[in-house]
This record gives C-alpha cells, sequence and structure tokens, in this order.
DNA sequence: TACAATACCGAAACCGGTTTCGTATCCTTT
DNA sequence: AAAGGATACGAAACCGGTTTCGGTATTGTA
C-alpha cells in the first residue's frame, strides 16, 4: 500500500537526515530501546513506514555477529524412486525456520568434492550458524567433523556417537516390532526383512525391532530371511528375488523403506505373486503415493511436517543456549493398514 | 591438513598484524591486486593458509555490495502425491549455484502471507539478487511484482508475460501433440483429456496441443472428452469417473501430468477397466516411481536436472548483465513407451 | 649525480547497520 | 536555588571485510 514502485534504495543515514537525527538513534528507536521518547519514536517509525524502509540483512547481521542461517547439505541422492521426503521436509523446515526469522541454506555435495568439505566451507565462511543434518550414518563422518569444531547442529536420525550431539528419530525399532508382530498375529510365520545398508544406523534398528520379535516369538530357528538392501527400489527387487527364490519362500517381506517396498512388490508380481494373498508387503516412510498402488501400500508412517517443527526447535534452542545438556527426541510411526497385507494363504 | 581443530576464529586483521602488514594489504594480496610484490603475495597467501584463514562471507559480501544469493520460493503445495520434481530441481540447482559461488536461499510461504509479500520481504530486506520461479500461472502475480520492481528473475514455465520476462519452459504443447499423434497412430479415436486448473499457463498449453492434434485428425466431432483436474490425484480420480461413466467411454485417457495419472488409474481400475487393454493412459513428468507401477506408466519426460542447470545459467547471464535482451529456451519432453498405453480393444 | 618513474605498501574511507558511552536538558528534590 | 537524578539524544567505535588515494623507497634514465 505504501510503497512507491520500485524497490526502496532508502538506507538508514538517509532516513536519518531526512528526520534530522543521527543514525544511531534511528536505530535504536526502531528496535526498541527505553532511551527514546514516545514522540521521537513514533516520528521515527512513521517517516520509516512512508519511505519504505528495511534494514539491509547483510548489515545488520555483521553488525550483530550473527548470520540467522541454518543449513542443508543435501546428500548425494543415488536416483532414489521416490523422494518425497526431501521436498516435504524442506517445505516444513524453511517454514518453521522463517517464522523465527531464520533462513534454510541449501547446498549440495557437487562431485569433485567430499560432503565433509561441503560443511567446512560453510562453517569457515560463517554462512551459517548451525546444521539439519539428513539420513545419518552409524559412523558419520559429518557429525565427526561438526563435533570437532563444536558446531551446531541436530541430525535427524541417530549414529553411533547419539550420545554426543542433539538428534531426532523415529522409533524404527518400535515400528518394526509394531509391523512384525502384526504379521504373526494374523498368521504369518515365515517373515523375510529386507533392510538398508549397513551403514545406515536407522535402517539398522529397524532390522533389530524385526530380529527382536521374530526371536520373541520363537521363530529363530527360521533363518535366511534377512537380506541387505540398499534403500532403492532395484535393492528391493534383487532382495526380493533372492527371498522369493527359497522354498518354500516367505509369505510376508518387512522393507525398510517404501522405495525398497516397491521394488520388493515389483519383482515378486513378475515371479507370479499375487499380493496380498500369496505375499503380504509392508513399507516405510508413508510416501503418500502408496495410496495409488495397486493394492494401495501398507506402510509405517509419521509426520514428516511435524518432525522438521520439531528439529528447527532443538536446533533454536541449542544455538540459544550452547551449554544444554543433549536434547534427543524419539517420536513414533504407526502402521498404516492398507491393502498390500493380509494372513497368509493357506498351505 | 592444516586445520587447528576447533573452528578458525581468524580474521584478517589477525592475519595483518602477524604478518606486520595492514589489513588492506592484506586484502589486496589475497585478491590478486598488481600492486603487491610477488614476495610478498606468496608470504600472505602462505601465513593464511597456515593459519585457516577464510573471510566472513557476511563482511566480503556488504563491502562488495551484493549477496551472491538466490531465492527460491516454494509454492504452496496441495498435498501432492509425488512431488519428487521439487526436491530434484533444488538438487540441481543449488549445485549449479554453488559452482559459481552463488548460495540457495529457500523460503516457504507460510499461511497468514500471501505468497508475494514472501518475495517483497526478500527483496526489501536484499538477502537475495534474484530469483527462480516456480509453477508459473497465466497470470502470475509474483511475475508481475517482480516486473514492477525491475528485480531479476528466471521462471520454469511461462506466462501471459512471458515477453517481458526471461523463462525456461518445456514444450507441453508439442509433447502432446506427440503423445495424442501416437495413440491415434496405434488405432485409438476417442481419447480423453484430463488437464490441470485454467490458472496453470503449462497445462494450458498441453491442453492445446491435444486439442490441435484432435482436430488435424477430424476427431473434432467427438467432443466432451476434456476435463479439468487440478494436477493432484484426487483431481485426476474424479475426472476419471466422469470421462469413463460415458457411452462409449473414452479408450484412451491423456492426463497433464503423472500424479493425475495415478489418480485416473486408480479410478479406472475401481471401475473394472483393465490398463492397458481397456484404457491406456499416459501421464507427464516421469516420476522414477512410474516404473514402479503395474503396468509402468507411459509418460513424457525431461531432465529436471538439464533444466535446473540451465535456468542458473540463465539467472546468471541476467545478473551479469542486466540490459541483456530477454532469454528464453523451449525445451522438449520426450514420449517414453512403457505399458500403460497400447492398442484399443477390438469393438 | 640528479631527477623522474615505478613498485609497493600504509592510511583512511566505506559498505549499512548496532551498541556503548558521554552529555546537555529537563524535572524533581530538599 | 542548588544539587541530584532521569530523560533523550549525539558522537564515535565497531562488525570484517574492500577499495581508493597518497606517500616513500627503490629503481631506471639522462
Amino acid at each position: 500500500m505504501e510503497d512507491r514502485g520500485k524497490s526502496s534504495e532508502v538506507r538508514i543515514s538517509d532516513l536519518a537526515s531526512e528526520l534530522g537525527l543521527t543514525k544511531g538513534t534511528v536505530s535504536r528507536a526502531l528496535n526498541g530501546y527505553e532511551d527514546i521518547s514516545k514522540k521521537t519514536r513514533k516520528r521515527v517509525t512513521e517517516v520509516a513506514r512512508i519511505l519504505g524502509y528495511v534494514p539491509t540483512t547483510q548489515a545488520r547481521r555483521l553488525a550483530m555477529g550473527l548470520t540467522e542461517t541454518i543449513g542443508l547439505v543435501l546428500p548425494p541422492m543415488p536416483s532414489q524412486p521416490v523422494n518425497t521426503f526431501v521436498s516435504e521436509f524442506i517445505d516444513s523446515i524453511s517454514e518453521a525456520l522463517n517464522l523465527h526469522g531464520y533462513d534454510l541454506l541449501v547446498h549440495s555435495v557437487n562431485s569433485e568434492e567430499s560432503e565433509v568439505d561441503q560443511y567446512q566451507r560453510l562453517v569457515h565462511s560463517r554462512k551459517v550458524d548451525g546444521f539439519i543434518i539428513l539420513r545419518t550414518l552409524e559412523e558419520d563422518p559429518r557429525v565427526d567433523y561438526l563435533l570437532k569444531e563444536e558446531f551446531p547442529f541436530v541430525t535427524h536420525g541417530r549414529t553411533a556417537r547419539m550420545a554426543e550431539h542433539d538428534w531426532f528419530d523415529i522409533d524404527g525399532e518400535k515400528a518394526f516390532r509394531d509391523a512384525t508382530s502384526h504379521l504373526i498375529k494374523i498368521g504369518h510365520q515365515r517373515i523375510g526383512f529386507v533392510g538398508g545398508g549397513k551403514e545406515f544406523f536407522s535402517a539398522q534398528l529397524r532390522l533389530r525391532g524385526y530380529r527382536n520379535m521374530i526371536e520373541e516369538n520363537y521363530y529363530n530357528n527360521i533363518t535366511g530371511l534377512e537380506q541387505q538392501g540398499n534403500l532403492t527400489g532395484l535393492g528391493g527387487e534383487t532382495a526380493a528375488h533372492n527371498l522369493l527364490k527359497q522354498n518354500p519362500p516367505p509369505t510376508a517381506i518387512l522393507c525398510a523403506n517404501d522405495a525398497t517396498a516397491l521394488g520388493v512388490i515389483k519383482a515378486a508380481r513378475e515371479l507370479g505373486f499375487r499380493i496380498p494373498d500369496q505375499l503380504s508387503v509392508i513399507g516405510y516412510d508413508g510416501i503418500a503415493l502408496g495410496g495409488y498402488l495397486d493394492p494401495p501400500l501398507t506402510t509405517l508412517t509419521f509426520s514428516i511436517e511435524a518432525s522438521g517443527r520439531e528439529i528447527v526447535a532443538m536446533l533454536l534452542r541449542r544455538l540459544k543456549d550452547p551449554d544444554l545438556p543433549i536434547i534427543s527426541k524419539l517420536a513414533s510411526a504407526t502402521l498404516k493398514l492398507a491393502g498390500s497385507e493380509g494372513p497368509p494363504a493357506q498351505a
């Protein structure tokens, strides 16, 4: 309403001379210092509004010694079939950050540099106050580096050093206990599992949940049903082939994520298995698209948006008070029954 | 190799006093000015390396009067089933930008503010040098605003004012001519179309391609086969219901994007149509997940990564030379035949 | 040997803000 | 009426760099 067409090029000094004040006074007036008379403050804010003055972020941040920016370095994505997670996550954290006056800086690692180099550059050039780390590994070099630098960050996912840093994670172990338990309850005995790489800690925890529940139910004499995947559709396909060629084949397969589940389903179809009659499949992630499969994908789901908000809140708390003890939060996933799982066919 | 454990807090003044020089001299030495002796320059760079000096970005940018940052404001995403586009796009543009020393700032619009407000804030606070705009509308308020401010930007997608601004787009019109032509060639006569909202210019152009090809082949007496969708799975479902309850129903349906196609396929299945025997479906976007459907989705595809690189190149050219005439590029999509389309069943 | 040219660096202003400190004016108090 | 304390603002330093300008020491030339 008040803007004058072209972008306001008005600086604080312009405002000051326009008002017959010094820029220091103008700054204090606008920032609510108590040593400014009501009358002057009103005059200043009024003229600032009319002239469309907005402080230059760069200058303000330099003077105050902060960046108000947090960094997100996108991990290299190995041609995932369904990366919807990343965009939703970015959306949610940027919204949460913006709400608190923070900006989100997104970097990606080019092929010539290592991932840690990217972090190092951002730290040294002081472009960000902190990081959010995605897809943690059990032994994570990014975590090692930032801990060494004592630089603030929060991970999405735990690591071997989780006692030393803030983290947020979904309780994948419990989630897979639940899913396994559900399958057992409806009658399955030979339940397969397709995991992620050993390096992904979260995927390992999901395996642990599956394995514990299997052992608790005395099926531990049934072996050879664990497959190492890589969290992609292709990995799911080959793993499924390995499982389904067994005799007898498993009647259900749990997958460490939905992408893997898609691969498993594809391979199962090609081998002539009907889902869910001859094979139950359960994924993990809750990608929206699962609902459009035939049958719709039963999966373990959680709110990406809530995760993002929570992580941002944790990071901002950390930035405000670096001496806080480690913060962590374990949220839970819920089993969303759709159509890709059911009782096993009668033998 | 040379770093000293904790983050380097060494400033240019530290470096200067360490060397017995002034910071001006150090700055010039590091930035390749000609009035510095070889010997001094070597000494400076050497000590800088040992101390791990890296210039503070904020200060450098303030002094030089630039931000080296470009902004991306995520458009509100109405629960899209498959947003894989956004993450891939972000990945590619951030990589391209980083390569040229630019940063990517991602904002999202919270519910209380209008989208244009978000742009306005970023412009006035001088956080970015330019924008990349996604999902253009035919009448796009973001474009109107930035043109008024004479602020640099490149759109992904055309607008009604495309003659006045830089843009990159996929030739959706040609793509849908191709797809329609393909369907006609394999024998289809009743070909349906499910579009996007009227406000999305690109979706309108896809409709135009479809319509032209239909008319050229004298099927223009066949009407009522165009449906207005909204680029989501749900929209596809309802549109498909409308089309398939006709008598006779279409034997093929073209969809303005893959999400819509998923909805169409789901609805078709529910109504008992076998794909592709009784109904051919073709999407647009080339989402990776299409390959995991049964049957795999035939779709019009293009390289998101190449698009991102191209758009970044355009924007950087624009920033370097604001007086350049309008730059634009129309890339083409290719029809990726999979399994969701085929000859119509014999009548 | 004297002088002009050149090479090299120091000093200081500047970018656009914030913040500390000092002081003049005003009001209150005794 | 003089002293004391608030009140409200100006002056200046500061954040961490870059860039212009000017001066001195060194070299080259006559």
